[in-house]
DNA sequence: ATGCATTTGTCCGTATGTATG
DNA sequence: TCATACATACGGACAAATGCA
């Protein structure tokens, strides 16, 4: 990333923090269809062990995953997939 | 460091930096085993208390033994000591 | 209604990574 | 080199919400 003042900049959204390497891999699996819209994530706990990662990485990741407006969580139920309409 | 008015005060490549002092230590205590292969190293807080350093300097002695192939770094665990085979 | 399991929410402590002054 | 602040990461513990038997 450039600045339009000319200063080289240092990129905070890099791909190589654990938890943007699990929001993209999730992402990816979402836009493959491997998650299909409506579907439940694996939990948290669940994709912690997938990834071998700490859960709370794991709940970075999914945090990521929401604000890009892929899923959404529900307190004591899990993480839903979303479809391209909502 | 390098006056910019006196010239160096330091030798560059000398071993009386700080961080090159430690360095040296700590790879010293390794080879006395004082620090067993796959223990870890106190932490990098508790090094600087130890060394009477800033932890930025601690950091950059650690990462001076990594270069010497000392010791590995694991984020958010802690700096262990490798084996004459690793 | 009462537990019980599952899942997310929160907090704590510790440790390393990065950035700035 | 030091001092500070914040981000990232790990591991554990407990609370809160949900659903089911």
């Amino acid at each position: 990333m450039t600045g339009q003042d000319g200063g080289p900049r240092y990129d905070p959204r890099g791909a190589d923090l654990v938890y943007m390497l699990i929001a993209d891999d999730i992402a990816a699996a979402i836009t493959a269809g491997r998650y299909a819209a409506g579907q439940r994530l694996p939990s948290e706990a669940a994709l912690a062990e997938e990834y071998g990662a700490a859960r709370m990485t794991v709940r970075r990741a999914v945090r990521e995953l929401r604000e890009r407006g892929l899923v959404r969580t529900v307190y004591g139920k899990g993480t839903y997939v979303l479809g391209p309409g909502q």
